[in-house]
RNA sequence: GCUACUGUGGCUCAGUCGGUAGAGCAGCUGAUUCGUAAUCAGCAGGUCGCCGGUUCAAGUCCGGCCAGUAGCUCCA
């Protein structure tokens, strides 16, 4: 039989014959590398038995798919190891993450991280022994039996919820045989490098009211050194770790009778702020956007109308007594909270007065204030607070200009991403709400359909590369969510683009076309830098806190040698805050090494020493960051140089 | 909220087998005015997160609580 190969060739084979077989026929080598293959675009064990045509392609460790492979073995090696420790203990689910893979486990008694080296050394063994690892497959009524044989109760309400029709699919490594899709690799001795990392509490299938279990994360790669080198990495990634070196710079502190998820803007952290504040806002308004001002509080009758009172009340601050139905407790108090977003506050400008088609797009932008009551385990720093301070707007637009308008905020988004230096940190994310039909969201197919497809039909008009997911939307339409990874490898939404259909609805918004009818407009929720304090927070960690100079929030730090050059550096600050320049002068009685030093850690972009030969000549001896010494120059040679830099908002 | 881990002066950490706390940095004072990554000396600073228990004796052992950190999104 023939079969094709991935590059195209053509390859003679044996009726029958596995891709193993195939891989041996190419080269020992890839037959020894190989963890797995892809056939017909599938990803399959090398076990897999070829039929004449196929196009086939050899997975190694190299590969995403064949390291995903690898690593599931790995989790199976775990449970296995598991069941051999703790014969009690039940499996849930192992699947494969970004970093490594997981198994989600019900213990008896709870294990801690001191018995992963006795779990370790059991894998050891387990990859020492190498398992030849098999896969069959059973009907449906047969696999519930097998595995409540093993009493695996969460493997067979897995089983249980498979839809009818679909293979059930079991893979055995000596005594221990687990439910899996698969692929996995054909023995257990494959696997050359792993190491458990941590362990969480994580609900069964997500949802916090079923019961939580034992989460063990580890991690494997195909050589020591590969994994030694991740570990090394990871140690150097959280070094970064914005809340850590965030309060060491003196950026932000936090204050136990200030409360849980407020942080506190230091002088530094503050600046930072005002500066990135007042870019957003004069390019906004570059951009044609009004600025507004709405209040951080509105009467309960605000959010019933958005309909937040009713789904979103419990993660509000509601200022008042109030009923389990969120009435006022007491006959005749006036219900306040404090608002979770800005939404309705701007509909109400926009309803001020009747607007023509020609006032359209309408175009609101704010800097502003937002309260959420957070869970108390969901603080984290900058990134995840109670109050937090979004650029927020709202464009208020007909559906012609919808993709025009939006295509406009994506713009803003790449510019100040460019600016800060993070265009290339982000994903994409359409969050649909897809096959989801929850009752979360607004119950409108057609609308949801035609929104959805609209957004697609912009996305991918502009080329962007994105990934889709099902069920991330908003309640009130589709999301293009602007990704970024923390230190720790955890996503979060930094910029958010939203098409709402509802909103025009549901608060009465209208404009009167040119044929004299009154239509509803859509909304476009979006933000240019998102919320401010998260912003800075990957800022942080994409820097390290050494700042471009454009938003450092010291650029330049006078270092007098000795008292008689002091003068002459009070001087210099004050011509440089004259032109818009932020330096300080640091005036102790240290030696110079020790004042470098300390402007090093404080990562100031440029220092300037100044002596006697500089007080003299009307020089400044220019120190960059992360350069050393560049030399001496004229005061106002220094200046132009800092200012153009400031200006252009280089980064380096 | 739940699970796990952590909790000693402003910061980083010591503290053996239970015998009522120690260093460096930072701070303060004094001396030093020294040209490119830590000048010297002295001083001061702690109810060992909180509460309770065991003990002649608890930072150390036990129980409870509080706070901080990570995970709880990845679905065979």
């Amino acid at each position: 039989m023939k079969i094709t190969l991935k590059n195209g060739d053509a390859l003679e084979l044996e009726a029958n014959a596995t891709a193993m077989a195939a891989a041996q026929k190419i080269s020992e080598g890839l037959a020894r590398a190989a963890v797995g293959a892809k056939v017909n675009g599938a990803v399959c064990d090398l076990a897999h038995v070829l039929q004449e045509g196929d196009t086939l392609e050899i997975l190694t460790v190299k590969d995403a798919e064949g390291l995903k492979i690898y690593r599931h073995t790995c989790a199976h090696i775990l449970a296995q190891a598991l069941k051999t420790i703790y014969p009690t203990c039940k499996l849930a689910i192992g699947p494969v993450v970004d970093s490594g893979f997981y198994y989600d486990v019900d213990f008896k008694t709870p294990i801690t991280m001191d018995d992963f080296a006795k779990i370790e050394d059991e894998m050891r063994k387990i990859i020492k022994s190498n398992l030849p690892i098999e896969r069959f497959t059973l009907p449906r009524a047969e696999a519930l039996a097998l595995m409540g044989k093993y009493h695996e109760n969460y493997k067979t309400e897995i089983i249980e919820d498979l839809p009818e029709g679909e293979e059930i699919s079991f893979y055995r490594q000596g005594t221990f045989t687990d439910l899996c899709r698969g692929p996995h690799l054909p023995s257990t001795g494959k696997i050359k490098a792993f190491k458990l990392t941590s362990i969480a509490g994580a609900y069964w299938r997500g949802n916090e009211k079923n019961k939580q279990l034992t989460r063990i994360y580890g991690t494997a790669f195909a050589k020591k050194e590969e994994l030694e080198e991740y570990l090394k990495a990871l140690e150097e990634a959280k070094k970064r770790d914005h809340n850590k070196l965030g309060r060491d710079m003196g950026i932000f502190m936090t204050s136990d009778v200030v409360g849980q998820g407020l942080p506190i803007l230091m002088p530094k952290g503050a600046k930072i702020l005002q500066i990135l504040t007042r870019f957003v806002e004069d390019e906004e308004a570059k951009r044609g956007f009004m600025i507004t001002k709405t209040p951080n509080m509105a009467k309960s009758d605000l959010y019933k109308i958005s309909g937040h009172w009713y789904h979103y009340r419990d993660k509000m601050f509601v200022l008042g007594d109030v009923d389990e139905k969120g009435e006022a407790a007491n006959e005749g108090e006036e219900i306040m909270a404090l608002r979770p977003m800005t939404c309705p506050f701007q509909y109400q400008i926009y309803k001020n007065g009747l607007k023509s088609y020609r006032d359209l797009p309408c175009r609101y932008s704010e800097t502003a204030t937002e309260f959420r009551k957070e869970a108390s385990g969901e603080m984290h720093g900058l990134i995840r607070v109670r109050q937090f301070t979004l650029s927020d707007g709202h464009i208020i637009c007909t559906k012609e200009q919808v993709e025009g308008e939006f295509k406009r905020c994506l713009d803003l988004s790449y510019y100040i991403l460019d600016c800060l230096g993070m265009r290339g940190d982000v994903t994409f994310r359409f969050s649909k709400r897809g096959k989801s039909k929850s009752d979360k969201y607004i119950d409108d197919d057609e609308a949801w359909n035609n929104t959805e497809a609209m957004m697609k039909v912009i996305l991918d008009d502009l080329g962007l590369d994105y990934v889709e997911a099902d069920d991330e939307a908003a309640f009130y339409g589709p999301k293009l969510d602007v990704q970024i990874r923390n230190v720790f490898g955890k996503e979060d939404t930094l910029i958010t683009i939203q098409i709402d259909f509802a909103a025009g609805h549901s608060f009465g918004m209208e404009y009167v076309d040119a044929d004299g009818v009154k239509k509803t407009p859509y909304v476009i929720h979006r933000s240019s830098i998102g919320c401010y304090e998260r912003t800075l927070a990957f800022l942080i960690e994409k820097y390290a806190g050494a700042f471009p100079l454009w938003f450092a929030p010291v650029q330049v730090k006078v270092l007098p040698i000795t008292d008689r050059a002091a003068d002459y550096a009070k001087q210099l600050v004050e011509e440089m805050a004259a032109l818009g320049l932020r330096a300080e002068g640091d005036y102790r009685n240290e030696k110079i090494g020790r004042k470098i030093l300390d402007a090093e850690n404080e990562k100031v972009p440029y220092k300037l020493v100044i002596g006697d030969k500089e007080v003299e000549t009307g020089t400044v001896s220019v120190r960059k960051r992360s350069a050393g010494d560049v030399g001496t120059m004229p005061k106002a040679d220094f200046f132009a140089l800092c200012k153009k830099e400031n200006d252009e908002k280089v980064i380096f």
